[in-house]
DNA sequence: TTTAAAAATAGTAATTATTACTATTTTGCT
DNA sequence: AGCAAAATAGTAATAATTACTATTTTTAAA
């Protein structure tokens, strides 16, 4: 992977937000800097810096993929209503983080936990 | 809401699987059984059942939603590999999660928690 | 059991997010 | 400086989802 301004820009802006931001808000927001770069490249990068680890990408099932350049172990909120995401610095159990984010946020009418990883099967294929 | 015997289908299918199926692969199997079912028909009455409550819509970030009938609490575990969403029958504490699933189902490369809700500020809004 | 309004449907068109493609530019190396 | 690899802008294409409309189904009351 070589150096590139743009992607500089890309992780520059997303280390400088709290928002986590949509493709498209990241797009707009280099764009002041990089008048010229394309959505494309917006998405581009977002892949590779995910696929990197330097990004994680939250899907909130709102219709667009959010990114945060925060890669600690954090969990998230998010607003059904004004579809804001946000921080939740907590990894204890799922019940104490219901009953301390339920006093503190707002309301929580669901938590989902959803682990990604390679699946036994996919590994054992992989070593034939 | 009315009765409809296309959204009594699209139910009893995905009360019958473990599959975890996306709107298409619903569509295709409900087709089966009314071979004139349309896929915003499909599309409606998923939206429809969340809202309600009666099915659960789980985002992986795959680019497609997938739909879940079972809505007791329980996690799930994404292969990023094969791109199957299984069932994790889990709610202690996330260290926990991890060290099991890990040593379970395969890698667990990210576990990502997410709540959702309505935020102090919408409900401010709302009770003005 | 007819009937009329409300809700739901099929089919199609439109929209939106994301990916693919290509000719040109930038980067890293020697 | 000069060359190959990587990255870009711009545009076209794809895939998931939503919107629209004329027709059919459902519901409940006459």
């Amino acid at each position: 992977m070589n150096y590139s301004r743009q992607r500089e820009s890309i992780k520059e802006y997303l280390m400088s937000t709290k928002e986590h931001p949509t493709a498209d808000i990241i797009y707009q927001n280099v764009k002041m800097e990089y008048p010229k770069i394309s959505l494309g490249t917006v998405y581009r990068n977002l892949t590779l810096l995910v696929e990197v680890g330097e990004v994680k990408k939250i899907s909130t099932g709102d219709g667009t993929e959010h990114y945060d350049a925060d890669t600690s172990a954090h969990s998230h909120y998010y607003c059904r209503c004004c579809h804001r995401l946000m921080d939740l610095e907590v990894t204890p159990s799922v019940d104490q983080i219901l009953a301390a984010s339920s006093a503190g946020i707002g309301t929580v009418e669901s938590a989902n936990l959803l682990f990604t990883g390679v699946c036994k099967d996919c590994i054992r294929e992989q070593n034939k």
